[in-house]
DNA sequence: GTCTATAAGACGATAGAC
DNA sequence: GTCTATCGTCTTATAGAC
């Protein structure tokens, strides 16, 4: 809390993650070419040159951005592993993935966004990245339609069905808070589309009683 | 195409045209913000004050673009009212949503990118004409599940599910390409998700064989 | 490390000749 | 209707005092 000797060092990491945070907010509001390098500075409460002095450019502060929502993805999900009940395993996957969008929605839709512009600043590592975890997830369905512990379905569309579900309700928040007629969306919201999603999907998959 | 008398107008729409198509993509590419009346011009081919003879503002501008999507939306699906079978009514809507996207690709992440920022364009009119859409839709489904024609579900969360699948393959586009390692998404992609995804809807409402 | 002041250029929009 | 030239402003980034 105050150590001289590393009280710089502490401070500027603290700082570092103030203006992550406030980029964090802009970029999602405007994207990355709607976003302005004063109202980063301004939502943290610093001066320009301050922001300037610990990201170079606009270009570096959204890659760490982008970095950082990618790794919060990677930290959540790589323990879900498991080779057990697929019943078990699809619908932990559901609700972590609901409560993940819940939690995270900025980091949910800066993502999504850099998708939607055809990610010109997603590095070639985080990309592999995701695709790796897409491929291992697709091949332990491919095995379980195999030894007919599942019903019969394309693994790949069984998963981005999943992912877009998630991801629309913090991506397309203002159209379905429009459609309900609530100004904010609650936890039960969530909830009842994680019991809603996770039927849909063992019916897919031949789970259901 | 050369009558003297009509020919202003003519030339004035279909150039308006152009530069609307222009700014579809140079929207989509970079979202509001980011977007550029310059590019526009360079992509219509014109120098930039004629668009802005055309357009106002860049403000206006986005909003004919937006209008011309969300009438593409309501021109494509008002049709699909039918109180007939429950079956031939979701696979016919699955067909038309996942052909919608493929042919609309741009339109779709425009539509998409509004949202995603918390509709600051959107007019109230266009919004309460999805809004009524989505709620007529969703309560032929909920009658569908009071008279037992369809299994128990939540209707809203059908929709969603159905509307956010096939958004993905727009908005995801990158994504799903780079899992699937090509470098352009063929007719036969979209007519494997349209099958999975019927396949998918009709186990969710308990209609497969 | 912090912050004021400003450079250098890009941007939306328009005036005015044709 | 078209297009060149330009205005005023906004924007990223930095120089340099503290």
């Amino acid at each position: 809390m105050s150590e001289p000797q590393r009280k710089t060092t502490s401070v500027g990491l603290e700082k570092k993650q103030l203006i992550l945070k406030s980029a964090e907010n802009e970029f999602d509001q405007y994207s990355y070419g709607g976003a302005r390098m004063q109202r980063i500075a301004d939502r943290a409460g610093l001066p320009k040159a301050n922001v300037h002095y610990y990201f170079r450019s606009k270009s570096e502060l959204y890659n760490a951005v982008l970095e950082d929502v990618v790794g919060l993805w990677n930290q959540t999900f790589k323990t879900l592993d498991a080779n057990h009940d697929p019943r078990m395993v699809l619908s932990e996957f559901v609700r972590m993935k609901v409560e993940f969008t819940r939690l995270h929605p900025r980091a949910t839709r800066i993502f999504t966004s850099e998708m939607l512009h055809g990610a010109p600043h997603l590095s070639e590592k985080l990309n592999d990245q995701m695709n790796r975890w897409t491929q291992n997830r697709a091949s332990v369905i491919a095995q379980w339609v195999e030894s007919k512990k599942i019903a019969p379905i394309d693994p790949y569309h069984l998963i981005f069905m999943i992912w877009a579900s998630t991801q629309h309700f913090a991506c397309s928040e203002f159209q379905i808070r429009s459609v309900y007629q609530k100004s904010k969306l609650t936890r039960k919201d969530f909830a009842d589309q994680s019991a809603s999603l996770t039927t849909m999907v063992l019916r897919i998959c031949g789970l259901e009683p």
